[in-house]
RNA sequence: GGGCCCGUAGCUUAGCAUGGUCGGAGCGCACGGCUGAUAACCGUGAGGUCACGCGUUCAAAUCGCGUCGGGCCCA
């Protein structure tokens, strides 16, 4: 049996109780058993990083990804959906060394390997778990019991397996290359991994002297002093105009080297009082000048160095246009070194300390440290032109926030520049959402692919599987696990490190294999999901059975990220792409569109969300707030909106519960097969709109507009449902016999209700959840178990009538109308009024609905005018002085006062035949002007396509009507009041003391027992009013008390 | 500095790919109504130079260019 709801909408009960209810009986993985053999739908899980903790954006994300698959699941699709973890790398080696109080790597070193990677493992599945409880508090059905995991071996394997191909392909390459460097983590860092922010640093022109020519300098700028040890160059644009300028600075006198345009700049910056120009010339004319450099007292090294001036295309027309270049130090001055043949010298250690390679005086110390103490010894050899400071974007690593350096370092490289023309043609065959997220931003991306460095010189993740021979060199990656115990003839169980450095392999020359140091980059990790997690290489079945994915959806931030890494990992491995589509999603961002972060103090937890709202509400917020692919500007108020929908759908659930309950409504009888008949225009009209909803909704779902879906959804409850619907059928849930109209209703109710919980179900999965078990389980126990369990409900094209849906928005729209006029002609809806006229250019059909409208305007009659008619104006007219007057004279102003009390419609007709007298004045047409006057009984209002008049004339009957209404009113009130039920009867005496008002009361005293359930009314003018509640009212001007007691 | 996206009433937004009843809605606010969904619900009203400027056009929130502000990514 239904049971009755009682309470209002109490999300954490219902959440609470659908999450047991799930739990109990395993609803989530028969959802996905129950699918097998449908056509599959492989989703790969983009892995969260396992920070211990879920934000807004994270949540969104596995909202996106839940709402996705329990539509598929429903619509028959067998869904592979394991969750994702991400928990090798960097982030958690710091949060561990924080934890144990470590500065650097030696502390590592020295606390043990082993040991280390052990916090790290405990501390990343610790994290994991965390997270998998909050997400699951959001409904977020994914595998949670076996997710893949980084960390895992045969995980470990597909990265391995990944390595290997790459090397059979020959796209793995060792190279001594400037990698972005985090001096405190000891270990390159990706581009991605580095966080810009503005940082305050030197600004210096510094002179370099030519060879060979006196007091002759070329002017660089530079915000890294520290770089200038290892400067072994110069770079001009070719094409820029360069000058050589005697300039003058107190007593001082140089020739200096720059850009033209930039003349002027310079020697302000350096204070010289006047110059000038001694030469003009193009830049290419300073190709291979030489130049010493300054500093080569302090660095024995530099002096077997030749510096030169270079051409390059990278120089821009800022500071001076001469780019001070260290190839050990920078990408762009690296690539021009290796083009040139220059000296890649880099006496900076991975520690950030100079080597002895820097000299004595330099030497163990840490770079940024040293940036004044360089300027000095600039300055004391009379090379500082300008010395300032200046504020700029400056990187940092993104964990421990240190600001980064270059260093060039030997490192490993996947080839992926070798195959971007590839990459290009691939995403072409994905379908993006939104478009532009592929042709445009992602497009972009990838046209500018860099080879990937994929080492990382840590200890928390896949170690490279590559071993390298001592004496001849020779390189050999593994693959596999099989393949590591094969070659090496024992069993090896753990291939994390430190045990995994202990292997080593005989070389075929006869020398020992000892395995890279290094780890992979974490990016790596990730890029190899969607084999991994089918476990490829080791299990090859499933992989040809579900690869590629067919869907993933991750934040924009992943275009350079996952997106990306995925795409180049598969390339090198299977030369397509993995995934067939891909919905990019916003970011969360606080109520005036700023990032949240902890420093602004605007961060929102989902669970402080879900605490004063509950899930749903969340869900049904962030995926209807916008479209997926714009960032949501989190707003407390829209929630509480959202909030405030669901709590209407839960009153449009409970409300005819009571009545269905008193009447023993079975749904198996009273169903809309047998009460076809019955059914009113209104019955048909929500089941129509019902339908033409799921009809939506699946549009809308084929292009992943997840906002257009669940504004629908809340549109449908909020207008048709509620607002309309339920209005309408009330009354007919009052009926006490078993009336037909009642049943149909009934009917009608239970059907919309039952389909829209399948409509919501992968939206709003416990409210849909709470309402299907109450309304469908507890009457049909051989019904589908869960709504989740239930097919999507495919429109029932036989009940959409988009005629009725068309009428019924005309009939709404002249309630409105009604509404306004009533409010203005000051007759509120409880007083009836005899009739309504609608007035429109075009034919206005209300065929059948004509009761509805008469209900709802509480009218007793509808009358439609033809197209273009309007009801019988009043007419008025105006005299018009000035015509009047130049006739008239002294009696102008006695015509004008009787013209003014003149009937206007005798006057007209007068007028019309050709001879008007007032007051015995004769009276031409242009005397008057005629106005149209709407009858002081009607009252007008617009609607879109047309006007409506309602009468708002009182009569007896309707006066009667009207007080009954009020006197009805206030029983009902006084029931409440005494928390009588429903069905309960009671005797009422009423008191009027108001003669007239009493007969018309009386008049409807049957009408006003039944309405009330008395089985006894009395009403009289003066009488001892008794009962359990008694109490005085006043309508309009009567007086009236009213007692009533338990009949 | 570059690529992509976004900028509409106090707030959240629809409409912009196919320019012309498109300036709509919800919240909030004010006023009123309902009182058998009632710590609910309904109606009415005030509020916008559609970020700004220039252009294309008979016509621009809608197309183009530029500026400003926000976001992601890069340099």
């Amino acid at each position: 049996m239904i049971s009755e709801v009682a309470g209002q909408y109490d999300a954490k009960e219902v959440e609470n109780q659908v999450n047991e209810f799930w739990d109990k009986n395993e609803i989530y993985p028969k959802t996905r058993t129950m699918r097998i053999g449908g056509k599959k739908f492989f989703f790969v899980d983009g892995p969260p990083y396992t920070t211990g903790m879920i934000h807004l954006g994270t949540a969104w994300n596995k909202v996106i990804k839940d709402a996705i698959l329990r539509y598929r699941s429903m619509n028959g699709f067998h869904v592979k959906d394991r969750a994702g973890w991400d928990m090798h790398g960097l982030p958690i080696e710091v949060k561990v060394e924080e934890a144990l109080n470590f500065k650097s790597k030696k502390d590592i070193e020295s606390y043990g390997v082993d040991k280390f990677i052990q916090k790290c493992m405990e501390f990343a599945h610790r994290q994991k778990d965390a997270m998998t409880d909050q997400f699951k508090i959001l409904g977020a059905w994914l595998d949670w019991e076996e997710p893949y995991m980084t960390l895992k071996d045969e995980y470990l394997e597909a990265a391995w397996w990944t390595l290997k191909r790459a090397h059979e392909r020959d796209l793995l390459e060792r190279g001594f290359r400037v990698v972005n460097w985090c001096p405190r983590c000891e270990t390159a860092i990706a581009d991605a991994e580095v966080e810009y922010w503005e940082e305050t640093d030197p600004s210096i022109y510094v002179k370099f002297p030519v060879v060979g020519e006196e007091k002759t300098y070329l002017v660089i700028w530079t915000t890294t002093p520290w770089t200038i040890p290892a400067n072994v160059g110069v770079a001009a644009h070719p094409e820029f105009e360069y000058s050589k300028v005697r300039a003058w600075k107190g007593d001082r006198e140089d020739i200096l080297i720059m850009a033209t345009s930039l003349v002027d700049n310079v020697l302000r910056e350096g204070r010289y009082r006047d110059y000038q120009i001694l030469d003009k010339f193009s830049g290419e004319a300073l190709d291979g000048l030489g130049y010493v450099h300054p500093l080569e007292d302090l660095i024995p090294a530099q002096s077997s160095i030749e510096h030169k001036v270079h051409l390059a295309d990278f120089v821009t027309a800022e500071n001076t246009g001469l780019v001070h270049v260290a190839p050990g130090h920078g990408m762009e001055d690296f690539e021009l070194g290796v083009e040139r043949g220059m000296t890649v010298f880099c006496p900076v250690g991975g520690d950030g300390r100079y080597t002895e390679e820097a000299g004595e005086k330099y030497v163990g110390k840490y770079v940024r440290d040293i940036n004044d103490e360089v300027n000095i010894d600039l300055a004391d050899r009379g090379f500082m032109l300008a010395e300032g400071k200046i504020s700029h974007r400056y990187g940092h690593c993104w964990r421990c926030k240190t600001p980064i350096i270059y260093i060039a370092t030997p490192q490993w490289f996947l080839k992926i520049a070798d195959l971007r023309d590839d990459m290009l043609k691939e995403i072409e065959n994905v379908k993006w959402y939104p478009d532009w997220a592929g042709s445009s931003r992602f497009k972009d991306w990838v046209e500018g692919a860099r080879d990937w460095c994929i080492s990382r010189q840590r200890y928390w993740g896949i170690p490279l599987p590559i071993w390298i021979c001592n004496d001849c060199g020779q390189v050999e990656v593994i693959g596999s696990i099989e393949e590591l115990d094969e070659r090496c003839g024992q069993k090896i169980v753990d291939l994390h490190r430190p045990a995994v450095d202990e292997i080593v392999l005989d070389c075929p020359c006869g020398g020992t294999m000892r395995r890279v140091p290094d780890v992979f980059d974490v990016w790596f990790d990730s890029a190899v999901a969607s084999w991994a997690t089918l476990n490829y290489p080791r299990d090859k079945d499933e992989f040809e059975e579900w690869w590629p994915a067919d869907f993933i959806t991750e934040g924009h931030d992943q275009t350079r990220g996952w997106f990306y890494s995925q795409l180049g990992a598969s390339m090198v491995s299977f030369g397509q792409a993995p995934y067939k589509s891909v919905l990019m999603h916003g970011f969360t961002l606080d109520d005036k569109g700023k990032k949240m972060s902890k420093s602004l103090g605007n961060v929102v937890q989902p669970e402080e969300v879900v605490r004063k709202f509950g899930a749903d509400t969340l869900r049904f917020y962030v995926l209807s707030s916008n479209a997926p692919w714009e960032d949501i500007h989190f707003s407390w108020e829209e929630v509480a909106n959202t909030n405030r929908m669901l709590n209407i759908l839960w009153n449009a659930y409970r409300f005819p519960l009571p009545y269905m309950l008193l009447d023993e409504f079975d749904p198996a009888e009273t169903n809309l097969e047998r009460y076809k008949e019955h059914l009113r225009p209104e019955d048909r009209w929500i089941l129509s709109r019902v339908n033409t909803l799921a009809g939506e909704i699946d549009g809308h779902m084929e292009t992943y507009q997840l906002h257009r879906v669940t504004r629908a959804l809340s549109e449908f409850v909020m207008e048709d449902l509620s607002r309309w619907y339920i209005q309408l059928v009330r009354p007919r849930t009052w009926i006490e016999t078993a009336d037909p109209d009642k049943q149909a209703a009934y009917a009608t109710i239970y059907e919309t209700m039952v389909t829209l919980t399948k409509l919501l179900a992968p939206f709003a999965p416990f409210i849909a959840e709470s309402i299907y078990q109450n309304l469908v389980r507890n009457v049909d126990p051989g019904a589908s178990e869960s709504v989740h369990m239930c097919d999507w409900h495919n429109p029932r094209d036989e009940l959409v009538d988009e005629i009725l849906e068309a009428k019924m928005k005309t009939v709404r729209e002249v309630v409105e109308a009604v509404s306004n006029a009533r409010q203005r002609g000051g007759r509120k809806l409880r007083w009836p009024v005899s009739k309504i006229i609608i007035s429109s250019a075009e034919e206005v059909d209300l065929g059948g609905l004509e009761k509805v409208l008469m209900g709802q305007t509480n009218c007793k009659k509808v009358e439609v005018l033809e197209p273009g008619q309007k009801p019988p104006m009043d007419l008025a007219l105006n005299p018009v002085p000035r015509k009047i007057g130049p006739i008239f004279k002294g009696d102008a102003q006695k015509v004008i006062q009787a013209l003014k009390v003149a009937d206007p419609v005798q006057v007209k007709k007068d007028l019309d035949q050709g001879r008007c007298m007032i007051a015995s004045f004769p009276i031409t047409p242009e005397m008057v002007e005629f106005l149209e006057q709407v009858p002081e009984n009607l009252v007008d209002a617009a609607f879109s396509s047309g006007t409506v008049y309602v009468d708002i004339a009182l009569t007896d009957d309707l006066e009667a009507e009207g007080y009954a209404r009020e006197v009805i009113r206030r029983v009902q009130d006084m029931r409440k009041e005494m928390d009588l039920r429903v069905e309960d009867k009671i005797i009422a005496m009423v008191e009027i003391d108001n003669e007239d008002v009493l007969n018309l009361v009386q008049r409807m005293e049957d009408h006003i027992a039944n309405e009330v359930r008395a089985e006894r009314l009395e009403i009289k003018k003066s009488m001892e009013v008794q009962g359990a509640l008694v109490k005085d009212w006043t309508v309009e001007d009567a007086c009236i008390r009213i007692g009533i007691r338990h009949g």
